[in-house]
DNA sequence: AACACGGGGGT
DNA sequence: ACCCCAGTGTT
């Protein structure tokens, strides 16, 4: 593959007319580019921004985050999924605090060490907040080069990621590997944009870019197809009392770990099965009136859920299953946004 | 190398 | 209704 022109100089004036103001880069410290890296991690700007400055008013430090009760961490988590990314945030910031007086290490070795920082993270953080020459390849950066260089390798191979690796380091200026590595980011968020149709006018790099030349760049990047999602029925039971509604805690470990949901059960179930199985749970109810079937589709998972409406008396509980008021539900008990559909119901009494 | 892990946007 | 997006950790 003969050389590309040096694209620094483009990109980087680009970058300086375009730069989306976010709060985060008008104040680029290591914590708050490491929060927001890990927010914006399969997630979009415009969804993140909100929950990062809820975030910072929450835990302006890095010490307020090791000290944050989980159900609180939780709570500011609410609706952005990838539920682990929360809690391995607190495990770095405990071995920070324990290890680092605090203060994120400056060094690309040790954050790559740190729980819920890879290699893009750890490229990120280096460069933006500490200006280490590292790199920081996201899924913007991969589909960039395979048009710039007119790649048809599969990006989901990490052989390919590592050829753009090496891409993207040839180009870096020393002097502003921040600004080169977010001004990459930022041209595939705006311009060089995904489903085959990049903003080429628009583009700075359009005269060196050999998927524009060749008239590819609406079939780049390429991947492999994705594994068909499992289909998994569930019965779900709006149980309510005086006390307010039935909640269950899930299992520590997998899917919404440690998160609360209505009583569930993952299988279908009969009006009758399902009394039963809240009988034998020792959680006596009424069954009222079906509940409108829903979908939720997680990326690997397909939930199709129905159930019913139910009543109970407001009797002590199995351990993981709490009575939660609709104040409790709005300040303290963390629901995954699997259960939307039934949120409207949750939120009118209890 | 394959899989687990959420939620949102576009058409 | 169906498509796409894509970091980190575990196995």
């Amino acid at each position: 593959m003969p050389t590309l022109s040096p694209i620094a100089p483009d990109l980087l004036a680009w970058f300086s007319q375009n730069a989306r103001i976010l709060p985060f880069r008008q104040d680029p410290t290591p914590y708050h580019i490491w929060v927001s890296e890990i927010m914006l991690q399969q997630t979009r700007v415009a969804a993140a921004l909100e929950y990062y400055d809820r975030w910072m008013k929450a835990l302006p430090t890095i010490r307020d985050l090791a000290e944050c009760d989980e159900e609180k961490l939780h709570k500011l988590w609410e609706g952005l999924g990838y539920y682990s990314r929360v809690r391995n945030l607190q495990k770095a910031a405990r071995i920070v605090c324990q290890e680092y007086g605090g203060q994120l290490p400056a060094d690309h070795k040790k954050l790559l060490a740190l729980p819920g920082i890879g290699d893009y993270t750890a490229g990120a953080i280096g460069s933006i907040a500490f200006h280490l020459p590292v790199p920081a390849v996201d899924g913007n950066v991969l589909r960039v080069f395979s048009r710039l260089y007119n790649d048809d390798r599969d990006i989901a191979d990490p052989k390919t990621k590592k050829a753009y690796t090496q891409w993207v380091m040839e180009h870096q200026p020393p002097e502003a590997p921040g600004p080169y590595n977010e001004a990459l980011m930022e041209l595939g968020a705006l311009v060089c944009l995904p489903n085959g149709e990049p903003l080429c006018d628009a583009c700075p790099l359009a005269h060196l870019c050999r998927a524009r030349q060749a008239g590819t760049q609406n079939t780049l990047p390429v991947k492999k197809a994705a594994k068909a999602r499992r289909i998994q029925p569930v019965t779900v039971l709006l149980v309510k009392s005086e006390q307010g509604w039935l909640l269950q805690r899930r299992p520590d470990s997998g899917l919404l770990a440690g998160l609360w949901q209505p009583a569930l059960f993952e299988e279908e179930l009969s009006r009758q099965e399902a009394a039963d199985r809240l009988a034998s749970l020792g959680i006596s109810v009424q069954l009222g009136g079906p509940l409108k079937p829903a979908k939720h589709i997680f990326s690997h998972i397909e939930w199709r859920m129905s159930g019913w409406q139910a009543t109970a008396e407001a009797a002590p509980l199995p351990d993981g299953y709490v009575w939660a008021d609709r104040e409790s539900l709005a300040q303290q008990y963390t629901l995954p946004g699997a259960f939307k559909a039934y949120r409207p119901l949750l939120e009118t009494d209890g």
